[in-house]
RNA sequence: GCAGGCGUGGCCGAGCGGUCAAAGGCAGCAGACUGUAAAUCUGCCGGGCUAAGCCCUACGGUGGUUCGAAUCCAUCCGCCUGCA
Protein backbone atom coordinates (compact mmCIF):
# COMPACT_ATOMS: atom_id res chain seq x y z
CA UNK A 1 0.00 0.00 0.00
CA UNK A 2 0.95 3.07 -0.80
CA UNK A 3 1.65 6.52 1.09
CA UNK A 4 -1.04 9.03 1.99
CA UNK A 5 -3.02 9.91 -0.58
CA UNK A 6 -2.51 6.46 -2.76
CA UNK A 7 -5.62 5.44 -4.18
CA UNK A 8 -5.74 1.44 -5.07
CA UNK A 9 -8.81 -0.10 -7.22
CA UNK A 10 -9.06 -3.56 -5.85
CA UNK A 11 -12.06 -4.95 -7.96
CA UNK A 12 -14.32 -3.89 -10.45
CA UNK A 13 -17.32 -5.26 -11.56
CA UNK A 14 -19.15 -2.82 -15.07
CA UNK A 15 -18.24 0.76 -13.77
CA UNK A 16 -18.34 -0.09 -10.25
CA UNK A 17 -15.25 -0.36 -7.97
CA UNK A 18 -13.54 -1.53 -4.62
CA UNK A 19 -11.14 0.55 -3.58
CA UNK A 20 -8.75 1.95 -0.85
CA UNK A 21 -7.83 5.42 -0.45
CA UNK A 22 -4.96 5.87 2.37
CA UNK A 23 -4.95 8.81 4.34
CA UNK A 24 -3.00 9.98 7.41
CA UNK A 25 -5.55 8.66 9.46
CA UNK A 26 -6.28 5.29 8.31
CA UNK A 27 -7.25 3.76 4.80
CA UNK A 28 -10.77 4.36 3.59
CA UNK A 29 -12.32 1.46 1.86
CA UNK A 30 -14.80 2.27 -0.61
CA UNK A 31 -17.39 2.63 -1.54
CA UNK A 32 -17.99 4.01 1.38
CA UNK A 33 -20.54 6.36 3.31
CA UNK A 34 -19.31 9.27 5.42
CA UNK A 35 -21.75 9.91 8.35
CA UNK A 36 -22.51 13.77 8.80
CA UNK A 37 -20.87 15.24 11.68
CA UNK A 38 -21.39 19.03 10.51
CA UNK A 39 -20.63 20.94 13.92
CA UNK A 40 -17.93 18.39 14.88
CA UNK A 41 -20.11 15.43 15.96
CA UNK A 42 -22.50 12.97 13.92
CA UNK A 43 -25.46 14.36 15.76
CA UNK A 44 -26.82 12.21 18.46
CA UNK A 45 -23.96 10.41 19.01
CA UNK A 46 -20.96 10.29 21.56
CA UNK A 47 -17.37 9.42 20.05
CA UNK A 48 -17.28 5.56 21.33
CA UNK A 49 -20.58 5.30 20.11
CA UNK A 50 -19.64 6.68 16.30
CA UNK A 51 -16.49 4.34 16.78
CA UNK A 52 -17.90 1.15 17.70
CA UNK A 53 -19.64 1.92 13.74
CA UNK A 54 -16.58 1.78 12.47
CA UNK A 55 -17.70 4.26 9.80
CA UNK A 56 -14.45 4.64 7.08
CA UNK A 57 -14.53 8.12 7.50
CA UNK A 58 -17.17 11.19 8.74
CA UNK A 59 -17.84 14.38 7.32
CA UNK A 60 -17.38 17.63 8.84
CA UNK A 61 -18.27 21.63 7.96
CA UNK A 62 -15.81 24.13 7.66
CA UNK A 63 -18.25 26.81 7.41
CA UNK A 64 -20.21 26.10 10.94
CA UNK A 65 -16.51 24.99 12.48
CA UNK A 66 -15.58 28.29 11.53
CA UNK A 67 -18.03 30.02 13.17
CA UNK A 68 -18.27 28.13 15.76
CA UNK A 69 -16.41 27.58 17.79
CA UNK A 70 -13.69 28.77 15.60
CA UNK A 71 -10.75 27.40 13.99
CA UNK A 72 -8.41 28.97 17.24
CA UNK A 73 -10.30 26.81 19.29
CA UNK A 74 -9.92 23.64 17.36
CA UNK A 75 -6.42 24.26 16.93
CA UNK A 76 -5.84 24.98 20.87
CA UNK A 77 -7.35 21.55 21.84
CA UNK A 78 -4.99 19.25 19.10
CA UNK A 79 -6.97 19.72 16.33
CA UNK A 80 -10.36 18.66 14.79
CA UNK A 81 -9.88 14.46 15.52
CA UNK A 82 -8.26 14.95 19.21
CA UNK A 83 -10.94 17.97 19.81
CA UNK A 84 -14.00 15.74 18.68
CA UNK A 85 -12.48 12.09 20.02
CA UNK A 86 -12.60 10.90 16.34
CA UNK A 87 -9.26 9.33 15.50
CA UNK A 88 -9.96 7.99 11.98
CA UNK A 89 -10.29 9.88 8.54
CA UNK A 90 -11.90 12.98 8.22
CA UNK A 91 -13.13 14.74 5.50
CA UNK A 92 -14.63 18.61 5.62
CA UNK A 93 -16.97 19.97 3.15
CA UNK A 94 -15.42 23.52 2.35
CA UNK A 95 -19.03 25.61 2.97
CA UNK A 96 -19.64 25.52 -0.66
CA UNK A 97 -22.50 23.87 0.24
CA UNK A 98 -23.86 26.68 2.64
CA UNK A 99 -23.78 28.77 -0.50
CA UNK A 100 -27.08 26.69 -1.06
CA UNK A 101 -28.42 25.98 1.98
CA UNK A 102 -28.02 29.57 3.16
CA UNK A 103 -28.50 31.26 0.00
CA UNK A 104 -30.55 34.58 1.44
CA UNK A 105 -27.70 34.89 3.61
CA UNK A 106 -24.40 35.01 1.15
CA UNK A 107 -23.04 37.31 -1.85
CA UNK A 108 -21.08 35.90 -4.28
CA UNK A 109 -18.01 37.63 -5.93
CA UNK A 110 -14.88 36.62 -7.41
CA UNK A 111 -13.19 36.88 -4.46
CA UNK A 112 -14.91 34.67 -2.33
CA UNK A 113 -18.24 34.14 -1.05
CA UNK A 114 -20.01 36.54 1.77
CA UNK A 115 -21.74 34.80 4.29
CA UNK A 116 -24.04 36.73 6.92
CA UNK A 117 -23.79 33.98 10.07
CA UNK A 118 -26.54 32.81 10.76
CA UNK A 119 -25.21 33.08 14.50
CA UNK A 120 -25.15 36.55 14.43
CA UNK A 121 -25.91 38.30 11.62
CA UNK A 122 -21.94 39.37 11.15
CA UNK A 123 -20.54 39.29 7.69
CA UNK A 124 -17.27 37.75 7.15
CA UNK A 125 -15.83 36.57 3.52
CA UNK A 126 -14.69 33.13 2.87
CA UNK A 127 -11.96 32.72 0.24
CA UNK A 128 -10.56 30.00 -1.37
CA UNK A 129 -7.76 30.42 0.98
CA UNK A 130 -9.38 30.90 3.81
CA UNK A 131 -11.49 27.75 3.45
CA UNK A 132 -7.86 25.73 2.53
CA UNK A 133 -6.33 27.86 5.60
CA UNK A 134 -9.08 26.72 8.04
CA UNK A 135 -8.89 22.96 6.58
CA UNK A 136 -5.60 22.82 7.07
CA UNK A 137 -5.64 23.97 10.91
CA UNK A 138 -8.50 21.46 11.53
CA UNK A 139 -5.94 18.88 10.43
CA UNK A 140 -8.27 16.97 8.73
CA UNK A 141 -7.16 14.09 5.99
CA UNK A 142 -9.40 15.44 3.38
CA UNK A 143 -10.43 18.95 2.17
CA UNK A 144 -12.65 20.10 0.32
CA UNK A 145 -12.18 23.04 -2.48
CA UNK A 146 -14.47 25.79 -2.01
CA UNK A 147 -17.29 25.35 -4.78
CA UNK A 148 -20.77 27.34 -5.79
CA UNK A 149 -23.48 25.14 -5.39
CA UNK A 150 -26.53 26.54 -7.34
CA UNK A 151 -30.22 24.91 -6.69
CA UNK A 152 -31.96 23.11 -9.54
CA UNK A 153 -33.62 24.44 -11.89
CA UNK A 154 -31.47 26.72 -12.75
CA UNK A 155 -30.78 29.04 -15.23
CA UNK A 156 -27.92 28.49 -17.68
CA UNK A 157 -26.43 31.73 -16.21
CA UNK A 158 -26.68 30.54 -12.75
CA UNK A 159 -24.89 27.33 -13.72
CA UNK A 160 -22.21 29.04 -15.66
CA UNK A 161 -21.45 31.37 -12.96
CA UNK A 162 -21.31 28.78 -10.47
CA UNK A 163 -18.39 26.63 -12.98
CA UNK A 164 -16.86 29.46 -13.58
CA UNK A 165 -16.49 30.34 -9.86
CA UNK A 166 -16.10 26.94 -8.75
CA UNK A 167 -13.06 26.68 -11.48
CA UNK A 168 -11.42 29.87 -10.52
CA UNK A 169 -11.45 28.76 -6.86
CA UNK A 170 -10.37 25.33 -7.33
CA UNK A 171 -7.08 26.75 -9.21
CA UNK A 172 -6.53 28.80 -5.96
CA UNK A 173 -7.67 25.79 -3.72
CA UNK A 174 -4.77 23.75 -5.18
CA UNK A 175 -2.65 26.52 -4.70
CA UNK A 176 -3.16 27.12 -1.55
CA UNK A 177 -3.22 23.91 -0.53
CA UNK A 178 -0.94 21.92 -2.50
CA UNK A 179 0.35 18.28 -2.58
CA UNK A 180 3.41 18.05 0.09
CA UNK A 181 0.85 19.29 2.89
CA UNK A 182 -0.38 15.81 3.65
CA UNK A 183 -3.76 16.89 2.94
CA UNK A 184 -5.71 15.49 0.42
CA UNK A 185 -7.83 17.83 -1.69
CA UNK A 186 -11.08 16.97 -3.83
CA UNK A 187 -12.18 19.29 -6.61
CA UNK A 188 -15.70 19.48 -7.26
CA UNK A 189 -17.31 19.46 -10.61
CA UNK A 190 -20.12 21.53 -10.85
CA UNK A 191 -23.10 22.37 -13.91
CA UNK A 192 -26.16 21.22 -12.97
CA UNK A 193 -28.14 18.70 -15.46
CA UNK A 194 -25.78 19.99 -18.38
CA UNK A 195 -23.62 17.66 -19.58
CA UNK A 196 -21.48 19.46 -21.67
CA UNK A 197 -20.85 22.33 -18.92
CA UNK A 198 -20.07 19.18 -16.54
CA UNK A 199 -17.41 18.13 -18.71
CA UNK A 200 -15.95 21.06 -19.42
CA UNK A 201 -15.65 21.73 -15.51
CA UNK A 202 -14.31 18.81 -15.27
CA UNK A 203 -11.68 19.04 -17.97
CA UNK A 204 -10.67 22.32 -16.05
CA UNK A 205 -10.26 20.67 -12.98
CA UNK A 206 -8.14 17.62 -13.83
CA UNK A 207 -5.03 19.58 -14.63
CA UNK A 208 -4.82 20.82 -11.32
CA UNK A 209 -4.38 17.39 -10.02
CA UNK A 210 -6.68 17.17 -7.05
CA UNK A 211 -6.37 13.77 -5.37
CA UNK A 212 -10.06 13.39 -5.59
CA UNK A 213 -13.18 14.05 -7.48
CA UNK A 214 -16.27 15.24 -6.34
CA UNK A 215 -19.87 15.74 -8.25
CA UNK A 216 -21.41 18.53 -6.60
CA UNK A 217 -24.71 20.18 -7.04
CA UNK A 218 -26.96 17.18 -6.81
CA UNK A 219 -29.96 16.55 -4.66
CA UNK A 220 -30.80 20.15 -5.18
CA UNK A 221 -34.50 19.79 -6.56
CA UNK A 222 -34.11 17.99 -9.47
CA UNK A 223 -36.03 14.48 -9.27
CA UNK A 224 -34.51 11.46 -8.65
CA UNK A 225 -34.11 9.31 -12.29
CA UNK A 226 -32.55 12.95 -13.59
CA UNK A 227 -29.87 12.26 -11.21
CA UNK A 228 -28.71 9.47 -11.61
CA UNK A 229 -28.93 9.43 -15.22
CA UNK A 230 -26.27 12.37 -15.05
CA UNK A 231 -24.52 10.42 -12.63
CA UNK A 232 -24.32 7.57 -14.89
CA UNK A 233 -23.22 9.72 -17.71
CA UNK A 234 -20.47 11.80 -15.37
CA UNK A 235 -19.13 9.27 -13.10
CA UNK A 236 -17.36 7.31 -15.92
CA UNK A 237 -15.57 10.46 -17.10
CA UNK A 238 -13.92 11.27 -13.62
CA UNK A 239 -10.16 10.04 -13.36
CA UNK A 240 -10.10 6.27 -13.14
CA UNK A 241 -7.24 6.68 -11.00
CA UNK A 242 -8.83 8.62 -8.55
CA UNK A 243 -11.62 8.42 -5.55
CA UNK A 244 -14.95 9.72 -7.12
CA UNK A 245 -17.14 11.67 -4.56
CA UNK A 246 -21.30 12.32 -4.98
CA UNK A 247 -21.23 14.60 -2.66
CA UNK A 248 -25.07 14.90 -0.84
CA UNK A 249 -26.33 11.72 -2.05
CA UNK A 250 -28.84 9.77 -0.85
CA UNK A 251 -31.15 7.70 -0.40
CA UNK A 252 -30.34 3.56 -0.68
CA UNK A 253 -31.50 3.62 -4.01
CA UNK A 254 -29.57 6.67 -5.32
CA UNK A 255 -26.25 4.94 -3.60
CA UNK A 256 -26.90 2.05 -5.44
CA UNK A 257 -27.15 3.25 -8.77
CA UNK A 258 -23.80 5.67 -8.19
CA UNK A 259 -22.00 2.82 -7.28
CA UNK A 260 -22.95 0.74 -10.60
CA UNK A 261 -21.96 3.87 -12.42
CA UNK A 262 -18.50 4.04 -10.80
CA UNK A 263 -18.65 6.41 -7.59
CA UNK A 264 -16.71 5.70 -4.39
CA UNK A 265 -17.56 7.48 -1.79
CA UNK A 266 -21.16 9.27 0.07
CA UNK A 267 -22.22 11.30 2.38
CA UNK A 268 -25.96 12.30 3.21
CA UNK A 269 -27.64 13.70 6.24
CA UNK A 270 -30.62 11.10 5.50
CA UNK A 271 -29.85 8.39 8.12
CA UNK A 272 -28.86 10.74 10.86
CA UNK A 273 -31.76 13.36 10.17
CA UNK A 274 -34.31 10.84 9.65
CA UNK A 275 -33.32 8.40 12.73
CA UNK A 276 -34.44 12.06 14.47
CA UNK A 277 -37.51 12.53 13.01
CA UNK A 278 -38.60 9.17 13.28
CA UNK A 279 -37.80 7.29 10.56
CA UNK A 280 -35.89 4.36 10.94
CA UNK A 281 -34.23 2.29 7.75
CA UNK A 282 -34.52 -1.48 8.01
CA UNK A 283 -34.30 -4.62 5.51
CA UNK A 284 -37.97 -4.39 5.19
CA UNK A 285 -38.33 -1.18 4.44
CA UNK A 286 -39.07 2.24 6.47
CA UNK A 287 -40.60 2.36 9.53
CA UNK A 288 -41.73 5.17 11.25
CA UNK A 289 -41.58 5.13 14.36
CA UNK A 290 -44.44 7.12 16.19
CA UNK A 291 -46.79 4.82 14.14
CA UNK A 292 -49.65 3.63 16.43
CA UNK A 293 -49.46 -0.43 14.51
CA UNK A 294 -46.23 -0.38 16.96
CA UNK A 295 -47.51 0.53 20.42
CA UNK A 296 -46.87 -3.11 22.00
CA UNK A 297 -44.82 -4.05 19.00
CA UNK A 298 -42.23 -6.23 20.94
CA UNK A 299 -40.01 -6.88 17.70
CA UNK A 300 -36.77 -4.86 17.05
CA UNK A 301 -37.12 -2.58 14.03
CA UNK A 302 -35.30 -4.69 12.39
CA UNK A 303 -34.87 -8.31 12.83
CA UNK A 304 -32.10 -9.39 10.36
CA UNK A 305 -30.47 -6.22 11.86
CA UNK A 306 -26.82 -6.63 14.42
CA UNK A 307 -26.89 -3.12 15.48
CA UNK A 308 -26.77 -2.53 19.43
CA UNK A 309 -30.45 -0.86 18.74
CA UNK A 310 -32.05 -3.73 17.75
CA UNK A 311 -30.06 -6.17 19.95
CA UNK A 312 -32.01 -4.26 23.04
CA UNK A 313 -34.99 -2.24 21.94
CA UNK A 314 -38.20 -3.47 21.15
CA UNK A 315 -40.24 -1.01 18.28
CA UNK A 316 -42.53 0.16 21.66
CA UNK A 317 -40.17 1.04 23.74
CA UNK A 318 -38.17 3.50 20.72
CA UNK A 319 -41.66 4.93 20.03
CA UNK A 320 -42.72 5.37 23.91
CA UNK A 321 -38.98 7.52 23.98
CA UNK A 322 -39.40 9.55 20.80
CA UNK A 323 -42.94 10.74 22.09
CA UNK A 324 -41.59 11.26 24.88
CA UNK A 325 -38.89 13.18 23.15
CA UNK A 326 -36.29 11.04 25.69
CA UNK A 327 -32.96 12.03 24.75
CA UNK A 328 -32.11 8.20 24.25
CA UNK A 329 -33.87 7.67 21.31
CA UNK A 330 -32.09 10.02 19.28
CA UNK A 331 -28.97 7.95 20.30
CA UNK A 332 -30.46 4.67 19.76
CA UNK A 333 -31.98 5.41 16.24
CA UNK A 334 -28.98 7.23 15.10
CA UNK A 335 -26.79 4.39 15.94
CA UNK A 336 -29.19 2.12 14.12
CA UNK A 337 -29.90 4.17 10.91
CA UNK A 338 -25.97 4.32 10.54
CA UNK A 339 -25.13 0.90 11.41
CA UNK A 340 -27.88 0.00 8.41
CA UNK A 341 -26.21 2.13 5.93
CA UNK A 342 -22.74 1.04 7.16
CA UNK A 343 -23.13 -2.46 6.59
CA UNK A 344 -25.37 -2.02 3.08
CA UNK A 345 -21.85 -0.02 2.17
CA UNK A 346 -20.03 -3.20 3.86
CA UNK A 347 -22.64 -5.94 1.73
CA UNK A 348 -21.70 -3.15 -1.71
CA UNK A 349 -18.43 -3.61 -1.25
CA UNK A 350 -17.80 -7.69 -0.75
CA UNK A 351 -20.84 -7.54 -3.04
CA UNK A 352 -18.41 -5.86 -5.75
CA UNK A 353 -15.50 -7.75 -4.70
CA UNK A 354 -17.07 -11.01 -5.13
CA UNK A 355 -18.59 -9.84 -8.78
CA UNK A 356 -22.39 -9.91 -7.23
CA UNK A 357 -23.10 -6.21 -7.17
CA UNK A 358 -25.78 -6.80 -10.07
CA UNK A 359 -27.42 -9.40 -7.67
CA UNK A 360 -27.30 -7.00 -4.67
CA UNK A 361 -29.00 -4.43 -6.74
CA UNK A 362 -31.39 -6.69 -7.23
CA UNK A 363 -32.28 -7.33 -4.03
CA UNK A 364 -32.99 -4.09 -3.27
CA UNK A 365 -34.34 -1.91 -6.54
CA UNK A 366 -37.34 -3.71 -7.22
CA UNK A 367 -38.02 -2.96 -3.25
CA UNK A 368 -40.03 0.82 -3.37
CA UNK A 369 -40.16 0.68 -0.08
CA UNK A 370 -35.68 1.06 0.36
CA UNK A 371 -36.07 4.27 -1.33
CA UNK A 372 -37.80 5.55 1.48
C1' G B 1 -73.37 30.71 56.29
C1' C B 2 -71.53 35.44 53.88
C1' A B 3 -68.40 37.60 49.93
C1' G B 4 -65.78 36.91 45.46
C1' G B 5 -64.21 33.81 41.37
C1' C B 6 -64.79 29.83 38.03
C1' G B 7 -67.14 25.75 34.98
C1' U B 8 -65.35 25.93 26.88
C1' G B 9 -63.90 20.36 22.29
C1' G B 10 -59.35 14.00 24.97
C1' C B 11 -56.38 17.69 28.34
C1' C B 12 -54.72 22.91 29.27
C1' G B 13 -56.63 27.44 27.74
C1' A B 14 -58.47 32.10 24.68
C1' G B 15 -63.10 34.08 23.49
C1' C B 16 -67.24 37.78 26.72
C1' G B 17 -73.92 39.62 21.66
C1' G B 18 -73.47 38.14 15.25
C1' U B 19 -67.48 37.42 11.12
C1' C B 20 -67.65 30.65 16.51
C1' A B 21 -67.66 24.06 15.09
C1' A B 22 -65.14 28.05 18.63
C1' A B 23 -57.63 31.21 18.83
C1' G B 24 -53.33 28.95 20.77
C1' G B 25 -50.73 24.90 23.16
C1' C B 26 -50.52 19.64 24.37
C1' A B 27 -51.97 14.85 23.15
C1' G B 28 -53.72 12.04 18.82
C1' C B 29 -53.43 10.74 13.30
C1' A B 30 -50.63 11.03 8.80
C1' G B 31 -46.82 13.05 5.46
C1' A B 32 -42.02 15.25 4.27
C1' C B 33 -36.73 15.15 5.17
C1' U B 34 -30.50 13.89 0.05
C1' G B 35 -22.25 17.95 0.80
C1' U B 36 -27.56 19.66 8.39
C1' A B 37 -29.82 27.39 10.31
C1' A B 38 -33.82 20.61 11.02
C1' A B 39 -34.60 15.87 17.92
C1' U B 40 -37.40 19.97 12.34
C1' C B 41 -41.36 21.21 9.10
C1' U B 42 -46.36 20.39 6.86
C1' G B 43 -51.42 18.63 6.84
C1' C B 44 -55.72 16.56 9.55
C1' C B 45 -57.94 16.67 14.24
C1' G B 46 -67.15 16.95 16.97
C1' G B 47 -70.54 14.04 13.61
C1' G B 48 -73.14 13.38 8.87
C1' C B 49 -73.95 14.55 3.81
C1' U B 50 -76.18 14.68 -3.13
C1' A B 51 -68.95 17.78 0.35
C1' A B 52 -64.82 25.07 -2.00
C1' G B 53 -71.69 24.17 0.33
C1' C B 54 -75.34 22.25 3.67
C1' C B 55 -77.36 19.76 8.03
C1' C B 56 -77.02 17.95 13.10
C1' U B 57 -74.90 18.02 17.97
C1' A B 58 -71.84 21.20 21.13
C1' C B 59 -68.97 26.06 25.34
C1' G B 60 -71.95 22.49 33.47
C1' G B 61 -78.07 21.70 33.80
C1' U B 62 -82.71 24.22 33.06
C1' G B 63 -85.46 28.41 31.84
C1' G B 64 -85.41 33.40 29.99
C1' U B 65 -83.91 38.26 27.21
C1' U B 66 -82.74 39.07 21.93
C1' C B 67 -83.76 39.05 14.91
C1' G B 68 -79.32 36.43 16.91
C1' A B 69 -76.18 33.83 23.09
C1' A B 70 -70.15 30.18 24.56
C1' U B 71 -70.85 35.48 25.38
C1' C B 72 -76.60 39.04 28.91
C1' C B 73 -80.41 37.61 33.04
C1' A B 74 -82.62 33.98 36.62
C1' U B 75 -82.13 29.53 38.91
C1' C B 76 -79.98 24.78 39.99
C1' C B 77 -75.53 21.66 40.24
C1' G B 78 -70.22 21.42 40.92
C1' C B 79 -65.40 23.38 42.01
C1' C B 80 -61.87 27.28 44.01
C1' U B 81 -60.43 31.48 47.24
C1' G B 82 -61.23 34.84 51.41
C1' C B 83 -64.11 35.94 55.93
C1' A B 84 -66.78 33.79 59.77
Amino acid sequence: MGGVGTFRVVAREGFARAGELVTAHGVVRTPAFMPVGTAGSVKGLAPWELARLQPEMVLANTYHLLLRPGMEVVEALGGLHRFMGWDGPILTDSGGFQVFSLASLRKLSPEGVVFRSHLDGSEFLLTPEACMDAQKRLGVDVAMALDVCPALPAAREALEQAVELTTLWARRCREALPAESGILLFGIVQGGLDLDLRRQALDALVPLGFDGYALGGFSVGEPPETMWRAVAALAPQLPEDRPRYLMGVGTVRDILEAVAAGVDLFDCVIPTRNARNGLLHTSRGPVVVKHARYRRDPEPPDPNCACPTCQTCSLAYLRHLYLAREAAYVVLATVHNLHFYLSLMRQVRSAIMAGRLAELRQAYVPEAAVEA
